[in-house]
DNA sequence: GGGATGGGTTGAGCCAGCGCAAACTTCCGC
DNA sequence: GCGGAAGTTTGCGCTGGCTCAACCCATCCC
């Protein structure tokens, strides 16, 4: 159990209004693990032993249905806390969550969250705070599903992960992780033949360049207008 | 501003583990209001000024888009509560909340909700809480607009709102407030034509009994059947 | 009681995107 | 460097559900 230094993670919107000694004393109680790509950090219905913080990589937080059908809930960028349930009382992990790239991790055990709360009442406000963008987050999804057409979701996918998780690169904007035409389909509710014949066209065009699990926005703006924009400008 | 009786929200999750004493410094800071049917109680985009508790009737939460469309997120049930922006640190409200049927509800100002936290700890696990159901509610709205057909996506919904807000009667479940075939539309993604063909053959079948915004379920295990089925066993 | 308004029903045609199928490419382990 | 697995591309046919359109019915207000 290595101690993590407190500099790491001091300017997080987590940990926001305590002291450098206060959150010392949360992170005593932290474990950091490393999870090597495509590993699972924890697996949907298992007994929700910790919750997290991402310190690198990135994590995909998936659900899987009664038929067996996978949804991608979101990808994790560095910074973020996940698995959360334990704050919201939930028994059970709610989904799954696996490594979508080589990952570091710091595990609170979910006992530590009530006294951790107890004696830290910002951390409880912080995360309200938290929970309530992925709310607002996952209202944006719903209203895109029941609104829109394949393409605009999939350009408002795109540009999402870009702003989250993307890297700036010579020819444009890269995702910073690996993620297939099957992940964007999990993503946006359609089949990743729809969205291969989707990103092909984009690429004829010049607006993306991608590769296996790669995608670069070489224009951004322009995938940015085709998310905004009525079916019917097209 | 009338004074509000304790014994009518003490057993509500949101109160829990307050005395009756701070339950009551808490009433006190709220003031009841009547909100007749289709009145509005606030509007997508408006500062955030209050937080509310229902306290009788049907509040609907809507979002528009910027083309237009309307999307109807959740129904609020009595004893929920709702328009908590101020809680997750958001200026403005991101839907529009509409009585759908004559309410009556509790508001507070938001500049109390900052104080009401750093006195009593309760309300804000209580609230992270409430929370953490509605988003569980909203990824299991994603989940099936992104896997199930239209049909099993309307028998998902009334069933949902059986459970919330059915009423017994005789002849089966009512659904307990005025709801248009649009209104189910707007939870489901799909239009309300659609929606009426979809009713219009249960209630052949047998399955329902509907007139103008009532619907009554005469055979709730029959259409929870068909919302968990998979589409070809139909 | 007549007109208007809001909700509901039903028909006909069309097409976005799915399902199925086959082939290709990249990566990785041995 | 070979074989297999995983990811991707592309063609073709079909269909669920949308669009457009017309009409009906109940309720409410003069």
């Amino acid at each position: 159990m290595a101690t993590v230094d407190t500099s790491l993670v001091a300017d997080l919107p987590m940990f926001a209004g305590l002291s450098s000694e206060e959150l010392a004393e949360i992170l005593r109680e932290a474990r950091s693990v490393r999870y090597p790509r495509n590993s699972e950090v924890f697996s949907q219905g298992e007994d929700a032993h910790s919750f997290f913080l991402l310190l690198s990589g990135h994590v995909r937080a998936s659900k899987t249905t009664l038929t067996g059908e996978q949804v991608v809930m979101r990808y994790v960028a560095p910074g973020e806390i996940f698995g959360v349930a334990p704050a919201m009382r939930l028994p059970q992990y709610p989904a799954t969550a696996t490594a979508a790239d080589d990952s570091v991790v710091l595990a609170w055990p979910s006992a530590a969250w009530p006294r951790l709360v107890a004696k830290f009442p910002a951390l409880a406000t912080n995360t309200l705070q938290a929970i309530g963008t992925r709310l607002q987050e996952s209202f944006t999804r719903v209203v895109e599903m029941s609104t829109e057409q394949v393409e605009q979701r999939v350009a408002h996918t795109l540009v999402r992960l870009a702003r989250q998780s993307g890297r700036k690169v010579e020819r444009g904007i890269e995702i910073d992780f690996p993620i297939s035409r099957q992940d964007i389909a999990q993503m946006t509710g359609t089949t990743l033949h729809t969205v291969s014949r989707i990103l092909s066209g984009w690429e004829q065009a010049g607006l993306i360049e991608s590769g296996r699990q790669r995608i670069v926005l070489r224009e951004p703006e322009r995938i940015f207008e085709l998310a905004e924009q009525a079916p019917d400008e097209a």
